[in-house]
DNA sequence: GTAGATAGATGACTGCAAGTCATTTATATG
DNA sequence: CATATAAATGACTTGCAGTCATCTATCTAC
């Protein structure tokens, strides 16, 4: 959480990359603990141990800060399903997304808030990193079916955007209140995701053969 | 835009309802003109020709007032599905979401912002007309294809799923910056929404077959 | 027509959060 | 140690959602 040695200032490269890095797992963990609702920039800097001022030397708003925390789950929901094994590969596609914290939440306001507040920069930053997870996630399924990238590369879109609807159909079903009617159960059912997303897997990966 | 027989206020249920819809026009031709990062509670207010506390007579808060305009738009949506014959099913499906305004953004909205600031009440009476346009779907591709509804039911369901995404996808493909870069001039293609949902509805209707 | 009652309409006000920037001061350098 | 630098600060500005005491259009009873 500190700075190496006690530094109250970030001079350096690595000093700066520590104190973003601590900057983004405060917001991670306070995300997780209290939601979206409460989230604002005071709060995250004084979780941090910094002034709201400082944030923003770090993030040129608060959605780039989120967007920020979004790339790095991305990244870790990419890296899981790249260890799948050919057996495995339907049920780590499935399960990747869900196991990540925050990744389905952020996901699911991703073209909504984040990417619309965002500078242009930055923006094209993110299309360029999503694009190389999506080659990967491509590389990965040709590998394990023995598909040819050229058509792996559509299922994989495709899956982005059954993942994309399927991120907010998880996110309608965490808003579950106290007492939901009766007749109403099945529209606020956990585990939405996993059923709806596995039919979307399970239906890409059989047209591949 | 006015009461009938230039009332000032709205005293009898038809009244209420005629000032209702004023709000919700004004609302949509608002959003129309100028999205959504303009649009204040203030604004429609002068664009109606009332109070800004009017509003709050016919809207519990702002996220209220957008959901019922998506919700009448969504009737839209369901209506133009229902004219459809056996041939022109599929690109009914297609076509009907993209060619009523503001479906799109306000559905790619839909769980993010409008149902995460309702009431209880208001939210379930949402699912159920949500439930109901589901099954009105399922009832007219039972109808032209001679699938069983029990089958189309969940087709509907899918294909929802798939809307929810291609609804995230449209909205990026709006956000379209001055310049963007040749290399990723693909990501922000327009007809992204036709070419990505009507991939889903295609894939869908031939699993019913 | 008038008086009083009802409730629709109003807009100044409050609260809150994002984002700014003049000022302060930790740290590096010579 | 003196000076330069730039990181950090937090009081301040801005802007919007939502509230509510007050006003007044309209209805009703006579």
């Amino acid at each position: 959480m500190s700075l190496p040695e006690n530094r109250k200032r970030a001079r350096s490269d690595d000093e700066k990359e520590a104190r973003r890095r601590a900057i983004l797992r405060a917001t991670r963990v306070m995300i997780e603990e209290k939601g979206f609702e409460s989230l604002t920039m005071n709060a995250i800097a004084g979780e941090v141990g910094v002034s709201k001022g400082t944030l923003y030397l770090y993030a040129r708003n608060k959605e780039e800060l989120l967007l920020a925390v979004f790339s790095d789950a991305m990244e870790e929901v990419v890296a899981l399903i790249e260890q799948a094994s050919a057996d495995t590969l339907a049920q780590r596609l499935v399960d990747a997304p869900a196991d990540v914290p925050l990744f389905l939440p952020l996901l699911a306001r991703l073209f909504t808030d984040l990417e619309q507040a965002v500078s242009d920069e930055v923006l094209f930053t993110e299309k360029r990193r999503m694009r190389g997870m999506g080659l990967r996630v491509a590389q990965v399924i040709s590998d394990r079916t023995g598909t040819p990238l050229e058509r792996t590369r559509e299922a994989s879109m495709v899956l982005m955007l059954a993942l994309q609807g399927a991120a907010q159909f998880d996110l309608a079903s965490r808003r579950k209140p106290e007492d939901v009617p009766e007749d109403l159960e099945t529209m606020f059912a956990k585990e939405g995701f996993k059923t709806s997303y596995g039919m979307a897997v399970r239906l890409v990966l059989n047209g591949l053969k």
